[in-house]
DNA sequence: ATGAAAGCGCTAACAT
DNA sequence: ATGTTAGCGCTTTCAT
């Protein structure tokens, strides 16, 4: 493996010189410049990151926390958040986490033998240890898609998108709406809390027993938590998903059982998630601004890293309803 | 932050001893490994991954070289990959490679900067500037779902696999058939090619029109491509499409016209990423064994690090035709 | 069983 | 403008 010391002795000149070249500092000589830049072209010469990132006492490199599970709608705004980590310089590592509540703390150990410049969280993680130690080694955070305490996040305002969600439903004429939620993360229990005041603003009951929480926010987990519905009995003409995935799965339990939706049941989704597109029926969602959410946290966490002061606390992107075909008017 | 020169001084060892409790080597007395495991566990000490990989000269992280735009297959892969890669104690690294020639060598060079200790690649690069760098270097590397050279690979053999699929559709009486395929990767004309010889074991003629070459193999790209089909005429009963996003897309611009599935056009996709068993129809279609695929990616990949020297060279996993509703008889 | 010392590849402060 | 030097945190001979 050719090093800096390799570069030096085959140019005649010191590593200093070669750092500055490599590094693009000023004080280093046209001519010579030149002639480094050939000879590192040339050896293929790469600076050692290890050694760099020892001295530098950072690793240009972002942490990214994602649930082990993490669905379409994260595979997407993460990948958002690569490319653009990547135009600003950072590598990005990536931390999967599992259920168990273990794997958060076994995260944190791995967080800290890294280095890192910055971290992401996509995966809502409970335990204040967690944070507070981040916060104790003075780690730049932001969150996406969530907030937690004091650190600075981008998100949707999900109660209010679950409202707009379920009142289009109610607009529709429905009264008799039941909602998939799934377990585990803030956005669950959040779009159930607008789901519940949507109802109420329609003066509609508020019954506990019309929402179900699966354990996952699959279209698996959205099957099951639908056929426990029909099992409960047939008493609803719409359903409002946390997810499109959830919504997908409903969607399908629901057909097995020769209920067409939306002809017999309006349903609805959350996130836009590629395929809500192409699902029979195209699905009816709240779309998440994806591109933009992925953009901004990549940008604050940049802004954080490099000190720069001005920084957001809380950014709180539109969203939008986008009625496709999988709801339509309760026919009366 | 805490190093490993603090735990020795509040033990009142050196720093060579905690190293050796910290790696777990002998030679320590068990009363004083106990007292420093006490210590590091108090004061939440953890070895610096760039300092030990600088002098053991190696990083314990693999790279996995990815499409930037990977499908749901790829991404249930690496799901699994990551998994197991974390088990065997690497941290995985991922490398996404754009469309554009150029990003293939950049990750070339960030790869040489990590001093990895194996790659595997998901994405197909077919410069062979990259892999005889790999060579050059003694780089470990597998190549999953694929294979190029003499490099030790897994994949499941897609020719044979396509034809099982096409001779599903044939023996369910089915003549005229199209193929929608993608660009850039070598599985997709694998299987074309074992779409041309079922369709030859059949007496059928070779009609390369039959085929279309989509620029990705996305949902969207496979509606494009049967838009295509149908603006050319409607002359087929069952459509063979390479992958399963690619015969949703299909599916939904069939739909669009009124055309029926299975009713009037049979489609079948191959690899049974997840949300195919919830689309409407269930998607018919090739089961690539993800799961095992993944753990002996991981594996082949650990025993060549490890220098284990009876190393595959070529494994070929079983597949399995999934039958649901997407394709059926062709009423006569 | 334990410690001292060297060195991995790099950068930055300091000298010249 | 360039070189010398120290040191980042760790592991590993080599002594003892």
């Amino acid at each position: 493996m050719v090093s800096i010391k390799d570069i030096a002795k085959q140019s005649g000149m010191s590593p200093s010189t070669i750092s500055r070249v490599v590094n693009g500092k000023k004080y280093v000589n046209p001519e010579k410049r030149e002639q480094i830049l050939k000879l590192i072209e040339e050896t293929g010469y790469v600076p050692n990151k290890a050694a760099r990132s020892m001295v530098l006492q950072r690793s240009f490199t972002v942490g990214v926390v994602i649930p082990d599970t993490f669905n379409m709608f994260q595979r997407q705004l993460f990948s958002v958040i690569e490319r653009n980590l990547e135009a600003f310089g950072y590598h990005t590592l990536f931390f999967f986490v599992k259920f168990e509540g273990k794997s958060e703390m076994e995260c944190l150990n791995r967080l800290k033998a890294e280095k890192l410049d910055g971290v992401i969280m996509l995966q809502e993680i409970k335990n204040p240890e967690f944070y507070s130690y981040l916060e104790k080694i003075n780690l730049p955070v932001i969150i996406a898609t969530f907030n937690y305490g004091e650190i600075p996040c981008i998100h949707v305002d999900d109660e209010q998108a679950a409202m707009d969600a379920v009142n289009h439903l109610i607009n529709l004429g429905h009264q008799k709406i039941n909602m998939i939620s799934g377990q585990g993360f803030s956005f669950g229990s959040l779009r159930a809390e607008g789901f519940f005041r949507a109802l109420e603003g329609a003066a509609l009951p508020r019954d506990e027993t019309r929402v179900i929480y699966t354990p996952y926010y699959t279209a698996e987990a959205g099957m099951y938590g639908m056929r426990e519905f029909l099992l409960r009995g047939r008493d609803f003409s719409a359903v409002f998903a946390a997810t499109d995935e959830l919504a997908i799965g409903a969607i399908r339990a629901l057909e097995d059982e020769g209920i067409r939706v939306p002809a017999d049941v309006s349903v609805i989704g959350f996130d836009d998630i590629e395929i809500s597109d192409f699902m029979m029926p195209r699905l009816t969602t709240i779309r998440q601004p994806i591109k933009e959410m992925g953009e901004q946290t990549a940008l604050s966490l940049h802004r954080l890293i490099s000190g720069n002061n001005n920084i957001m606390e809380e950014l709180v992107l539109p969203y939008r309803l986008i009625i496709r075909e999988s709801t339509r008017a309760l026919p009366r």
